[in-house]
RNA sequence: CGCGGGGUAGAGCAGUUCGGUAGCUCGUCGGGCUCAUAACCCGGAGGUCGAGGGUUCAAGUCCCUCCCCCGCAACCA
């Protein structure tokens, strides 16, 4: 007997510092289909999902909820596995960055760099953003040194580090780039990676921190716990065991096959991960696939500007199948699409409810009406019946080819298409109108048992993207065949046995009133929001001081005699101020929310004595305050109310 | 000139590899049908393909210049 062809996926491990969204949803959604269709056509598959649960903003999100850091992701998680359930993913396996079994071998595989000379230890120095536990440049960092992701305040660190030579497989990771066009997809990442990281020369990567102690602890150094990059790309192989007392799975699946990822990750995947399995001696993936993003109103969605959408409630009204379905339809895979319920619902009534749903409907209902529920014998078929036959039977190769591309929307849109012919083909027929009289009743059964047919090769094949839907379809057809429902059985069209009874039921997906439906979700989608923020996202309360701290600080009025965007920076505008009898050069990174133009003449407040730092090569001395909302989506300065001399004092 | 992606009908998108009648879905207007979930089928209207220039018998597609939007710039799927 043949071995049967391995399949390896994979998707990101999420980090679990909140809760996880439809862009998780689709990630994992598309993995699943993906796995789904591999194990119809009769491989061996491997599904792995899971999370990253270590690092600094885990540590402090639990001690903001008071609880210990694997408290606070084990609650993540249980949520997780339980969104999985509700969207009926089914993965092999659930890998957590804590599990023993992957720490241990995290430790080795750290170990094992060290020995081989790839991990040296240096120390590492740069602006760090605490919160997003990043390092920034100087450059990147907004005025007064505030981080550019957060807007909260940075601070010089200087760490001693381990540092990955990831300069030495430079060379050799170009080479297979160029000489494996199918490793990254779609292609034009490829090129980015190349142009922006590798051909300019890695820098080498720092691998351990001391900063903070929620990660795998360096065995050999006290202090150092692993950071991210080891610790959270290893996962795709400590969960098949490697380096372990049973690696068989490892034996058996590794390479994967894919690694599904989101665009903004994929320089991980496509460089450092390689690097680190050349490292290990161990063969690379086959393929790393850059999906887009799921936008919201044309943005990116974020917890910060309130735009993330759930997929509890979309599931919870129309059911698992339909939002797959959706995610998986709506936009090619690789590049971004807009998320929104509006469009959601139209293409759930078009394609579920009209095309798909109706079909099956009206076909049960007229093998009810003429036949007694009894599913007709077929007599001779006509070259209109040939024409959809053919169709038919050239799908499963149609999607096959989509499908391992990763083509899920053109998949889908092929099977569409038939169930489009099909609609037509009833249209040509007339079926009703050979059903007035009983001489036509042989050519009227063909015409519903093709119709029949057609409906099981689309009930197979959406069973990927679909996995609830095709059995019910199969209860209306009045199949029970299980051989009936398999890949194998598409080979040829005209397998339905006649004589089964067929059985009308409630619509397969009911029609959905768009007025009524798009506020009660919206309204569903908030509450999700306010429920999932209310703990964790509250601010740091400031403490209490005395007036003495306060008269630290130097306030004047200043008025604005110049000012201009700076060049090359989208945030940065530079002020000539007038305090009194000085003049003043100040940098402030409030371009998004105001025209140089608008503020020339204009009286503001000025922290005078905050210390000079130079930004963007210029030196600014000095900071002007301003008010700014959650996620700096609005932001205005601070002014003195009616008129006063610049250079006046504040207190 | 940091890098990358994008700009095609009212909306959302495909088509650009390799030049040859500008297409799909939704919406809209008209017609057909009555088996079906007010569903289905046919047809129409609607586009200077971001702007300008060039190559060519022929440009959405190739070349040059410019404008605008988005993302990335050491972990947001």
């Amino acid at each position: 007997m043949q071995e049967r062809k391995t399949y390896y996926i994979t998707t990101p491990i999420y980090y679990p510092s909140g809760h996880m969204h439809i862009g998780h949803t689709y990630t994992t959604v598309a993995a699943d289909a993906m796995t789904r269709f591999k194990k119809l056509t009769g491989h061996d598959t491997y599904f792995l999902t899971g999370t990253d649960e270590h690092g600094q903003k885990i540590e402090r999100r639990a001690k903001e909820a008071g609880e210990t850091p694997q408290a606070f992701v084990d609650g993540i998680v249980a949520e997780t596995k339980e969104l999985w359930k509700l969207m009926n993913i089914q993965y092999d396996d659930f890998i957590r960055t804590t599990d023993e079994r992957h720490v241990k071998v995290v430790q080795k595989i750290f170990k094992k760099f060290y020995d081989q000379g790839d991990i040296y230890k240096s120390a590492y120095e740069g602006d760090y953003c605490a919160e997003c536990e990043a390092f920034w440049t100087q450059t990147q960092l907004k005025e007064g040194n505030l981080c550019p992701d957060c807007g909260r305040g940075t601070e010089r660190v200087r760490e001693e580090s381990y540092f990955f030579r990831m300069s030495k497989y430079q060379d050799w990771l170009i080479d297979h780039i160029k000489t494996h066009p199918e490793f990254i997809q779609p292609a034009s990442r490829a090129n980015e990676m190349l142009n922006n990281f590798l051909l300019p020369g890695l820098q080498d990567l720092c691998v351990s921190r001391t900063s903070f102690t929620w990660g795998v602890p360096v065995e050999f150094d006290p202090g150092h716990v692993v950071y991210v990059w080891i610790d959270a790309l290893s996962n795709y192989i400590t969960a098949l065991g490697y380096l372990s007392e049973d690696d068989s799975l490892m034996k058996r699946y590794w390479p994967a096959d894919v690694h599904l990822v989101g665009k903004e990750i994929v320089r991980f995947h496509t460089i450092y991960w390689p690097i680190m399995l050349k490292a290990l001696g161990l063969p690379l993936p086959r393929q790393v696939f850059g999906h887009g993003w799921l936008l919201f109103d044309h943005d990116k969605m974020s917890k910060s500007k309130g735009n993330v959408v759930y997929p509890g409630p979309v599931v919870k009204r129309y059911g698992a199948d339909s939002l797959r379905y959706y995610l998986m339809r709506e936009m090619p895979f690789g590049a971004d699409g807009n998320y929104s319920n509006e469009a959601l619902i139209k293409r759930l009534n078009s394609d579920l409810a009209n095309d798909l749903g109706n079909l099956l409907s009206r076909t049960v209902a007229m093998i009810e009406k003429y036949f007694g529920g009894v599913m007709p014998k077929p007599a001779s078929y006509e070259a209109v019946d040939q024409a959809l036959i053919a169709q038919v039977e050239a799908l499963p190769a149609a999607v096959e080819e989509q499908m391992d591309a990763l083509q899920f929307s053109k998949a889908l849109s092929e099977i569409w298409r038939v169930i489009g012919e099909c609609n037509r083909y009833i249209d040509e027929t007339q079926p009703w109108v050979l059903g007035r009289d009983e001489a036509h009743f042989p050519r009227l059964g063909t015409v519903l048992y093709v119709l029949a047919e057609a409906l099981r090769f689309v009930a197979v094949l959406i069973a990927p993207v679909m996995p609830s839907t095709p059995e019910r379809i199969f209860a209306q057809l009045g199949l029970s065949d299980e051989s009936l429902m398999s890949w194998l059985s598409l080979r040829a069209f005209g397998k339905l046995l006649p004589g089964s009874q067929v059985k009308k039921e409630q619509a397969l997906f009911p029609r959905i009133d768009l007025a009524v439906d798009l506020p009660l979700l919206e309204q569903d989608n908030a509450a999700e929001i306010a429920q999932n923020t209310a703990k964790p996202e509250e601010e740091e309360k400031a403490p209490i001081i005395g007036i003495e701290d306060f008269q630290k600080l130097d306030l004047r009025v200043a008025r604005v005699l110049s000012c201009e965007k700076v060049k090359k920076s989208d945030k940065l505008l530079k002020f000539t101020l007038k305090v009194g009898d000085e003049e003043r050069t100040v940098l402030s990174g409030i371009a998004e929310h105001y025209s140089p133009e608008d503020l020339i003449g204009k009286k503001l407040v000025l922290l005078s004595n905050l210390a000079p730092r130079k930004i963007r090569g210029e030196l600014s001395e000095g900071m002007l305050l301003s008010a700014a909302s959650q996620g700096d989506q609005v932001l205005k300065l601070l002014t003195v109310d009616g008129d006063i001399e610049d250079g006046a004092q504040i207190g």
